[in-house]
RNA sequence: GGGCAGUUGGCGCAGUUGGUAGCGCACCACUUUGACAUAGUGGGGGUCGUGGGUUCGAAUCCCGCACUGCCCA
């Protein structure tokens, strides 16, 4: 028996539910030779993170489909575990090192490492405790750490086996840097952010002083750094000048003019300068004309004390340099103008630094070979992105890759295993740490000082956590893991490079399908930042509404629709009050269960209603099942909302109270509600784990269920077909409409809610055993007594009147009825027939409808026309009545 | 600049092969009858962003445009 509470409280429920599971161990693998298996591996969270809205969606779609496997009797492995987020991290403990008045250079790099460790421990697991309050079953004892021993050992055989097969080389370019973090960035941790600049046109005269070229430029400040000016070969405007030299504006520094396709004619003047130690594009084109590289701008984003930069400028930073070199060009007349312009400007991901392009020395992986089979395993759908589209996504990127830069100058991560000898520059990649020059013995043999990329490590996480490169059980079992779950914006940070790094080394996909989850929005459509100050904190929303109503807004929103969601916290409320309902129902059907004796068998001579239910909880199931099957977690949780609220508790529910106070009836009536209430929990279970868990606990179970330690071993119902019945929903079909006809009436008569009415039903021959069938129904969900119903009933006087088909309906209402009122609504009644008989007949009446539709399609709106028609007649007749 | 997605009653969204537009919230009215007022019952409200096209017939298919969001450069 449950609490007298009316109230469904998530709060206490989620907190006992999930220490049960915790200490009745529910979360182990297990592994059963015989069965199927399901994996998937967790995208794992940095360490410095906390849960956010993007972390809970995507957690409940995983968390939905292990537990339905699970239910289904897979072998199934949730990999858990945690990103150690290089720059991020370090970021983080430098900022609290700075309030302790201390920073990483005065520690030095071991002292500093110990202090990173040490708010690990304390901090970086606190993601795990928010991620059991939203109730995944994860499989929490295999939980993983990218900077754990294993995980490590894995990092170093990928990268030696990389650089001993040569995909790993040193390369001197210029890459996106970060002044700030103080160190570069791969292509894809830029960002670029719409900001107001100048287009500003500047004047390089002709060293000749035949004249002069005007140069267009959003960065004044790197002229210093130019060592040429580049037009376009076919460029009519300039062909006299190519192979002349300009002088550099306030340097006047000599620099020749060359011709290059890469110039954009329609840009700016269509004169391109060229600095190839401070724009990736330049440096190309420096490349092919074998230019010098100056830089001018150091790590700092200053401007170096150099030759190339006037004196006044030493020492400047980048930004203050661009307004003095301006006013200078401004007095100097060499400024022609200066437009306002908006352009995509590259900041730091992490820190929104705008970034500085330099040109300096780092470790990039040989991509061109290992993105071929990664190609052909999307191409030939061995890897399936849901939805599709995204396919198009990565192979656009993998299509067109670059070189990956995959060092990085920080401390906190896994440093780069290449050593070079300081006597014999011999250099290695090794995966023990070697005391000495294996070629000379000189023990000053030393590593590398950077870092790899985080998403270096990142790649290697579905198979690196199942023990890779021991041959581990696990791996035989759960690789490669069933699905992947993660967000759009990490294809090819992420996505991407799993699958190029385990084709590699494992010759195999990493996932079968990759699920691209929507992104949560602001209520208003907005991305949500932490720095913006709009994010909601999942959290708090699961404070307020419970885990299971969040849960059951994350699947609503499904994958298959928007690419976004629109967090609305009404919504969570709509299913938080979803879930009350649930509890109620749940009150009523155990109430009713009480001294009930379990019994299989389906009973004999069921119910118009016990018919009707069960089909619906069978279709139910049907497209629940097939809802999953497909990933469309919208239609699912629509599926379970529609039958549980509108079918279960509104109708079958009002009828079992009838069925279960006539002693006939009654013993079915239970019958059919445990099987349906039972079933609803097990089907609902996933999306709901927590309410679903605390209600089945208490529903009567066989003996092969009671033992189980949790509904999540419970087998997933299937739907059985041999319950879906037609009839019984189409005859429960006109019921309902009748009850909702007589209701209609007695409200708009005014009928009081408490008093019973007199109806008389006339209906055809077909409809009339529906309806006796159905008396006991239509007598107390529209509150009728008496009830005639009958093949012709005499039109009493004084009496409103529905026509539903070929049935009316009448109720007497005697010096109640308001006659004006009587009228005004059938002659609405006849609007509306009218107004759709003729939207009918345009259709049926074009000759070239009959002459071109199917047949079918003929046949049913020529059955509209005629039903339409009767129903006309009807209310004709009954206005007549009236007007009498 | 290239690409993707969205645009349906005040708000948030369904609408699977083209055949008389649905749901939730909000709104109005009635109801505390023993699962639930976090509820029940009834009701009002939409020329489906815009302009063309295909078709007997378009929210649905095709093309252009506008706005919003995202990805890539």
């Amino acid at each position: 028996m449950l609490e007298t509470k009316t109230a469904y409280s998530p709060k206490e429920v989620e907190e006992k539910w999930t220490k049960t599971w915790f200490s009745n161990d529910v979360y182990n693998l297990e592994v059963h030779a015989d069965r199927p298996c399901f994996s998937i591996a967790l995208p794992p969270p940095n360490i410095t993170g906390n849960l956010h809205m993007g972390h809970a969606l995507n957690g409940t779609l995983q968390d939905i489909l292990i537990r339905w496997h699970r239910m289904q009797g897979y072998n199934v492995l949730w990999q858990p575990g945690t990103d150690h987020a290089g720059i991020a991290t370090q970021m983080v403990v430098e900022r609290k090192l700075k309030k302790e008045g201390l920073n990483r250079h005065k520690l030095g790099r071991e002292k500093f490492l110990e202090h990173v460790w040490e708010w690990r421990d304390q901090y970086g697991n606190q993601i795990y405790e928010q991620y059991k309050s939203l109730g995944v079953a994860f499989t929490w004892n295999r939980a993983a750490f990218t900077m754990d021993e294993t995980y490590v050992r894995a990092i170093k055989r990928a990268f030696v086996t990389l650089f001993n097969e040569g995909y790993i080389y040193r390369g001197n370019r210029v890459t996106n840097w970060c002044p700030r973090c103080q160190t570069s960035l791969s292509d894809l941790e830029v960002e670029h952010k719409d900001t107001k600049g100048h287009l500003y046109h500047i004047k390089y005269l002709l060293k000749d002083g035949s004249g002069e070229l005007v140069v267009a430029t959003t960065r004044p400040e790197s002229m210093f750094g130019d060592v040429a000016v580049a037009v376009h070969p076919d460029d009519s405007r300039y062909k006299n000048y190519i192979g002349k030299e300009v002088l550099l504006p306030l340097t006047k520094r000599p620099i020749p003019v060359i011709a290059d396709q890469y110039v954009d004619r329609e840009f700016g003047t269509g004169a391109l300068k060229i600095t190839p130690a401070h724009d990736a594009n330049d440096w190309e084109v420096g490349q092919r004309h074998n230019l010098e590289q100056p830089t001018v701008i150091d790590a700092h984003g200053k401007l170096m004390a150099c030759d190339f930069v006037p004196k006044n400028l030493h020492g400047i930073e980048r930004f203050e340099a661009r307004k003095t070199i301006v006013s200078e060009l401004e007095e100097t007349g060499l400024l022609v103008e200066a437009k306002d312009y908006d352009h995509g400007v590259a900041i730091c991901e992490r820190c929104h630094e705008v970034l500085e392009p330099r040109l300096s020395d780092q470790w990039y992986l040989k991509m061109k070979e290992l993105a071929e089979p990664a190609i052909k395993v999307v191409e030939e759908d061995r890897v399936v992105f849901i939805p599709d589209r995204y396919a198009a996504t990565y192979l656009d990127w993998m299509k067109n890759i670059r070189d990956w830069c995959i060092s990085r100058q920080l401390w906190w991560g896994h440093r780069i295993p290449i050593w070079t000898c300081a006597d014999c520059n011999h250099q290695g990649a090794f995966e023990e740490d070697p005391a000495k020059c294996p070629q000379c013995g000189s023990v000053k043999f030393i590593q590398d000082e950077d870092v790899l990329d985080t998403w270096f490590s990142s790649a290697l996480w579905p198979f690196a956590t199942l023990g890779w490169p021991e041959k581990t059980g696990e791996m035989s079992v759960f690789y490669p893991t069933t699905v992947l779950s993660t967000a759009r914006e990490i294809i090819n940070l992420w996505v991407a490079r799993m699958i190029f790094m385990s084709l590699k080394f494992l010759g195999t996909i990493p996932f079968k399908h990759v699920l691209i989850h929507p992104v949560v929005q602001t209520p208003d459509g907005k991305r949500m930042s932490k720095s913006k100050g709009n994010a909601i904190d999942p959290l708090d929303m699961i404070a307020k509404y419970g885990a299971d109503a969040n849960r059951f807004f994350f699947a609503s929103g499904g994958v298959k629709g928007d690419q976004d969601v629109r967090f609305r916290e009404d919504r969570v409320e709509e299913y938080r009050r979803f879930a009350n309902k649930l509890w109620n129902a749940g009150r009523f059907t155990l109430t009713q269960l009480e001294g009930y004796k379990l019994d299989f068998a389906k009973p004999q001579n069921l119910t118009l209603a016990d018919r009707w239910i069960l089909d619906r909880y069978q279709h139910m199931l049907k497209a629940v099942h097939e809802g999953l099957r497909d990933y469309d977690f919208a239609e699912v949780s629509r599926q379970i909302y529609d039958f549980t609220w509108d079918y279960f508790c509104d109708w079958y529910l009002e009828i079992a109270k009838i069925q279960l106070a006539n002693e006939e009836t009654k013993q079915q009536t239970q019958w059919v509600l445990h099987a349906i209430f039972e079933g609803l929990m097990r089907a609902m279970h996933p999306i709901m784990p927590f309410i679903t868990e605390e209600l089945w606990s208490k529903i009567p179970k066989s003996a092969f269920l009671s033992d189980l330690d949790s509904i999540m071993f419970a087998p997933y119902p299937r739907p059985d077909e041999q319950y879906f019945d037609a009839e019984a929903d189409e005859k429960m079909q006109l019921l309902m409409r009748t009850i909702r006809s007589i209701r209609n009436i007695r409200q708009t008569y005014n009928v009081p809610a408490s008093a019973e009415a007199e109806v008389l039903i006339s209906s055809s021959n077909d409809e009339l055993k529906s309806f006796k069938d159905g008396q006991d129904y239509i007598k107390r969900l529209a509150r009728v007594n008496p009830l005639t119903i009958d093949k012709e009933v005499k039109a009493p006087a004084q009496a409103a009147s529905e026509v539903i088909g070929t049935t009316k309906i009448f109720v007497p209402l005697g010096n109640l009825i308001d006659m004006e009122k009587a009228k005004e609504k059938l002659t609405l009644r006849q609007d509306s027939l009218t107004k759709e008989l003729a939207k009918v007949k345009v259709v049926i009446d074009n000759p070239d409808f009959k002459a071109r539709a199917p047949k079918e399609k003929v046949e049913t709106i020529e059955a509209q026309v005629k039903d339409l028609e009767t129903q006309l007649q009807s209310v004709a007749a009954q206005l007549k009545v009236l007007e009498t």
